[in-house]
DNA sequence: CAGCGGCCTTGATCTGGGTCAAGCTGTGTT
DNA sequence: AACACAGCTTGACCCAGATCAAGGCCGCTG
């Protein structure tokens, strides 16, 4: 048992008051949507969990026995074909739950990308929590709905955005997920590779590569480090983003 | 006001009792997960609406003051890019809920393919109900996760398929969300047109004809008519799908 | 029942991004 | 400091599916 409300991440606080870009909804952090009483309840049931870069949190598959938040680091969030093609169908940070599924079995697979530590809780003494605490379904519910809305916006990247413009969408949205780790304004930390990305974006990590070189030539951005990039023009970005060229 | 509980398919009746296949959830339709003096509460708030084809029930940016449950017909869901490339991020059927976005102003548009009826909540007024009943809120939450989970699926699709790939995936897929409409076994209705299919696939309107004329060519399909597929070897067609190849 | 128009199919050609193949870079190790 | 290795970049070439173009089919209308 640990005590959330000591630990101010630790229930995945997220910076609060701010609109999400992609559906209009606020206070998407469970912890900014419950009050003191219905924590202390949560807090009861949470068991911490950690997990070294690499290890999985959840596999596809398998019996869905628990439901995790994430209070700190990255995941992600993957299924794949049978010959091991993959998709990323999302990146995880802190205050970021997985695991809601409806079913009995996973129907995905969630991995950490660096070191993460969640809350876990048990499926069964979730239920019970939602009994005795109906603001938390609310709260889950606006969670999902935000997911949809956010998935409906990586279909559309998918099914009809060019390479550029899946990257430039890609480098401009992800500031918005990640909002547990402050950075500079303009400044982007990319915590997961490549390949990831590419995995991410529906492209391969050549493509992800040479795209990124070019942004960096047109003066569009610059690569700080690999795992950091600094949008340099941000109007520009966001043109491409939208195919308005 | 309209007496729901005297018309079965009013409040959006599906077939009880089957799992999903994608995310294993049983009772999807909302009216399953309701008792019956929920659904007569349901029933005071409703208000009968129906659109002509290619009318629109939700217009992308506009506020979102309604919410509907779909109770015959179908309707594509999309979202635009500013040169008009178009992404179908779902087909709705009979028993469907649209328009639970969170925000104030809609981040998507829906559109009738085939004349449809509807059932129209104001969504002050569906704020209220949910106060009073909180099991709808349960099932709609259980809703939300299942159209999440069907949405990964589209997205491993979209990133990652062939194709041939996608073609069998769409004709496999397709019956379990038309559950109102019964077929016989093997046949596929189709209520879209090519156009929809492709916007829908991330393909053009050619690239679905040619995979469906080889499809028949191969034997694994009939084309009964524009509009309605026979799957002949479901078998090989699952194994395209998966990529087992 | 002829003509029209919207959709669908099929063929020919093109191209964005995939594939294959070197190198490069940065980090950790001895 | 030298090395090794994993991940990243860059170049050359290729191909699945897009684009461009020409008919075909079918339901509707006069």
């Amino acid at each position: 048992m640990i005590e959330l409300r000591s630990m101010p991440t630790a229930c995945g606080e997220r910076r609060r008051d701010q609109a999400c870009s992609q559906c209009g909804a606020r206070a998407l952090s469970i912890c900014n949507s419950l009050d003191g009483a219905d924590l202390q309840r949560l807090d009861a049931l949470a068991e911490r969990a950690s997990f070294a870069a690499g290890e999985a949190l959840i596999r596809e598959g398998d019996e869905a026995r628990n439901v995790f938040n994430i209070t700190s680091g990255s995941v992600r969030v993957f299924k794949l074909l049978a010959d091991g093609r993959r998709q990323i169908t999302g990146f995880l940070f802190a205050g970021d739950f997985v695991g809601l599924a409806t079913g009995d079995t996973y129907v995905f697979s969630a991995e950490a990308i660096e070191p993460v530590t969640a809350c876990r809780f048990r499926k069964a003494e979730y239920r019970n929590m939602i009994r005795e605490c109906p603001s938390l379904e609310t709260a889950l519910l606006e969670r999902a709905t935000h997911e949809l809305a956010a998935a409906q916006n990586q279909m559309l990247l998918l099914g009809r955005k060019t390479a550029t413009e899946r990257i430039a969408s890609f480098l401009l949205d992800l500031p918005a997920h990640d909002l547990a780790r402050p950075m500079p304004a303009g400044h982007v930390h990319l915590p997961m590779s490549r390949s990831e990305i590419a995995d991410y974006l529906g492209l391969t990590i050549e493509t992800v590569s040479r795209v990124l070189s070019r942004l960096k030539t047109q003066g569009l951005l610059k690569l700080a480090s690999l795992n950091e990039v600094v949008v340099m023009q941000p109007r520009k970005l966001r043109a491409l983003a939208e195919g308005d060229i």
